[in-house]
DNA sequence: CTGATATCAGGCGAACTGAAATAG
DNA sequence: CCTATTTCAGTTGGCCTGATATCA
């Protein structure tokens, strides 16, 4: 009886809402479906990760390591590819690095720059992470391949008209 | 040229990740598109905010006060219909309420319980929040309206397959 | 008694601003 | 001189655990 009253107050605000701003309504709706999903992944996918002493954040990092061909990248272009701060990928190499998942080497031609290379630790704890992540299927197992594929579909014209990708 | 390889790298990791976990492709894929677009809106959405002395949190507790019948509801209620964690109901509900836009009110028979009610300011407030978020489309003016009704409803199967709906 | 409600203390992970050192 | 790269100090917002006081 509670619940019930719950989510009728919810459905009565939406439905105010759409009165109100009828041409707003579905960005409105759009913009929670897609909080509340990213909040339902991402708490899947780092209860899987915590046994790891991984979190999303370190997990995707460590995978894209991984998979270059040296194994290292300038910790620039590691946060423009992650879409991550410059701050944040000083973090996350801080704790990669202090658990001995990378370690920092210097650029052979830019002294400037700092490479993060993979260890063998790394690999071995990207594939152990991956395989947990994958197990849960990355909280997803509800949605169909259509499904998938059409929400990549639509964040990929969100994410080209913001400029990142083209 | 940079930026070329930059894609290179982000590419060549996927198609690695595809041929050696091919089940979990379209659920990783998926998983980054996701996280990539609440980013997009929550920065949107918090930049257009910022000026009001608002975020995206503070944003929804503030509407969903507004268009209850009285204007008030639980705290604990207040949570459970944002999907949000108690002390964070608390944080939230103590900034609304030091800046003036709510206040605690004790619940008329219950004692243990507390009462949001939305203020005189608040409501006006909440209204020009929804305009200022409105007028940036939530950060989704790129989508169709047809896209935003499709990630409504695939994110409503991923809520119900979570319990939260029915 | 149990269970619900709200708060508090304290910590964590990540984003941010602003500044600095270093080097192209 | 200007720009790029990384780091640091400090702040912020939000989520979390664990504990507590209160009360149905």
């Amino acid at each position: 009886m509670t619940e019930r009253r719950d989510t009728d107050a919810i459905a009565e605000a939406r439905r105010q809402w759409n009165k109100r701003w009828p041409d707003a309504a579905s960005a409105m709706a759009t913009a929670t479906s897609i909080m509340r999903a990213q909040q339902i992944v991402l708490k899947a996918v780092d209860d899987s990760l915590r046994p790891l002493g991984l979190t999303f954040a370190r997990f995707e990092a460590l995978t894209l390591l991984s998979f270059t061909k040296t194994g290292a990248l300038p910790l620039g272009k590691l946060g423009k590819l992650l879409m991550i701060h410059p701050t944040s990928v000083t973090n996350i190499v801080d704790r990669l690095s202090d658990d001995g998942y990378i370690e920092r080497v210097p650029h052979p031609s830019d002294r400037r720059t700092t490479l993060a290379r993979i260890t063998n630790e790394g690999r071995s704890l990207a594939k152990k992470a991956a395989d947990v992540v994958n197990a849960i299927g990355f909280g997803l197992d509800a949605l169909s391949e259509s499904e998938k594929e059409a929400i990549v579909q639509i964040v990929r014209r969100l994410r080209v008209s913001t400029g990142e990708l083209s």
